[in-house]
DNA sequence: AATCAATAAGTGATTAGATCTCTTGTCGCC
DNA sequence: GGCGACAAGAGATCTAATCACTTATTGATT
């Protein structure tokens, strides 16, 4: 029952061809809706907050987080990411990127490349940390979404997730102060890669650039570096 | 204060040392133990639903289902999966699962072999259609797991759970019929390469097991086969 | 005029206890 | 010995009121 809910949910926001942001109607009209106390409709759109579909906000509403639904979620149980955990993770990306990287060189379309250049340029110029990792972040996506495998493509976006639940806490006016030219060197290296369809180079640059990642995590662990 | 909820149930699977199948309390005297309403108690169960951490039985109860917690879990809402999706998963499974039984060839300790021996034997001798396909994902998982590499094993669970839910649905007393010696030629291939510890070949045999897979999947697009 | 603090309306969060439905084990009949 | 009815246990849902948080508005202060 709480299952037929929660998909009839769904379906009232692809009806209504609410996006990501918008509003849907408050707890008690979808009660209403669906002819179901209060208590049962919430159930249901806790699930739906657990699944990542839609965002509660208490005292404001109920918001819609994201209309695609995906094959895996990241588990919003799940507590804190040791050190040991992050690095598993980047091993993760580490075979799975470079090789959508590859596939995106061959099956990418101009729309999707104008996206990522203007995603590198935003990077590059980004003042404040939390939006130049946002930036960051869409980059890693799009190109793993350009890559036509969807599968991989959402599980790279939801272990990305799992630790921007973390970079939330960021003070979002935090000014950037270390280097970051080598990451736009790569990032530039890879929309070139993509551009010119040379899905090898697209790989190889963004094995690096993850490696370089996964170095600055695994010296946390050694310090003396 | 659902999350918390949600944490504190999980604590308390962990403190009473439960496992997988045994009954937690009832609903009611979780609330009260947790002081808290019935149904605010149920919200925090269906999110702990949701993520695959319990079990809840209409009339019979809760069930512990996973005492580990996954980074990523296969999203409950997900509907049917199309034949398309299905050879997507498939292509993720192609890319990870040789690159884990390559790492699990250079890992793998002597109880994990044995298990995985005892898997192989299972499997070939099963003779219900439902208890063969239960042998065979505990071969992939085993073999996921012996890799060292938590995070792509638990994505890869997550994805062969993905189908297992549909398989509920088959009939448990139906006979195997078509020759699936294929398969466990296979198998028997995938283990020897791990006792040897030979990586490449134990890489080349589990990326030719799911190849066939993904041949015998693709071959329901295009009939003609 | 601009700014900031108090306020009120809207909305999610939680409560209590009663009732319904489903599962499962048991008891008794055949 | 087996099968069906029954009863106890447990989850599912409901009702309706109250609490708590957010946000926009309004009015006072500077």
């Amino acid at each position: 029952m709480s299952n037929q809910l929660a998909n009839g949910v769904v379906e009232l926001i692809r009806q209504r061809e609410l996006g990501p942001g918008d509003r849907l109607p408050t707890a008690r009209e979808l009660a209403e809706t669906f002819e179901v106390a209060t208590p049962t409709m919430r159930e249901a759109l806790r699930r739906l907050q657990a699944t990542g579909v839609i965002d509660i906000r208490h005292g404001s509403g109920i918001y819609v987080r994201r209309t695609e639904q995906r094959l895996v979620v990241p588990n919003p149980g799940y507590g804190e990411l040791e050190t040991f955990t992050i690095l598993q993770i980047l091993d993760a990306r580490l075979l799975v990127e470079p090789h959508l990287a590859e596939l995106a060189a061959r099956n990418i379309d101009s729309i999707a490349l104008a996206k990522i250049e203007r995603v590198v340029q935003q990077a590059a110029n980004e003042v404040r940390i939390r939006d130049y990792l946002e930036s960051n972040v869409r980059f890693h996506t799009l190109i793993a979404r350009a890559s036509g495998n969807l599968v991989l493509a959402q599980f790279i976006e939801s272990l990305i997730e799992l630790y921007s639940v973390e970079l939330d806490q960021v003070d979002p006016n935090l000014k950037l102060v270390d280097g970051r030219s080598a990451d736009n060197a790569v990032h530039q290296e890879i929309y070139t890669a993509l551009t010119s369809g040379n899905g090898r180079a697209a790989r190889d640059a963004m094995a690096r650039h993850l490696q370089t990642a996964r170095q600055s995590v695994s010296s946390r662990l050694v310090p003396d570096s």
